[in-house]
DNA sequence: ATCCTGACCCAAG
DNA sequence: GCTTGGGCCAGGA
């Protein structure tokens, strides 16, 4: 591949694949039986306000991670469907206990720690 | 540069 | 419980 290219990308990289990196760990720092926000995954991550991205990460790859502990606002399963069946599923098996259409946060919520993940 | 979109969020009504 | 409108950010067309 030419330099340039790969000088062109290395440059716009960075900044998301740090910030990618830094929502993985946060989310698999969240333990069996609980859950956390995308508001909370992207805060505890250092990166406040971007809670759509840590969706878009999700979106884009989830192999390899908790991805049905993160959820929306309130407790709210946001994937439609055949997936947030899925999802539901999964965190029920986790022991994971539902109010209606949430998760019981009061119950469930997963407090970050930083140094979990640090 | 502009417009659209998204596994979002929240305050109002 | 709704629905709406606004705010937020980056990536793609």
């Amino acid at each position: 591949m030419m330099r340039h290219e790969l000088e062109r990308r290395l440059r716009r990289a960075p900044k998301s694949v740090a910030r990618d990196e830094s929502f993985s760990k946060a989310i698999r720092s969240i333990p069996k039986g609980k859950v956390a926000t995308y508001g909370q995954v992207a805060a505890a991550a250092g990166y406040p306000l971007y809670h759509r991205h840590v969706a878009q990460l999700l979106r884009r790859t989830h192999v390899g991670l908790p991805w049905q502990r993160v959820v929306g606002a309130g407790g709210e399963i946001k994937l439609r469907f055949e997936a947030g069946m899925e999802q539901r599923t999964r965190l029920v098996m986790e022991g994971v206990k539902f109010r209606g259409k949430r998760v019981d946060m009061a119950e469930h919520q997963h407090v970050f720690k930083t140094w979990d993940f640090e």
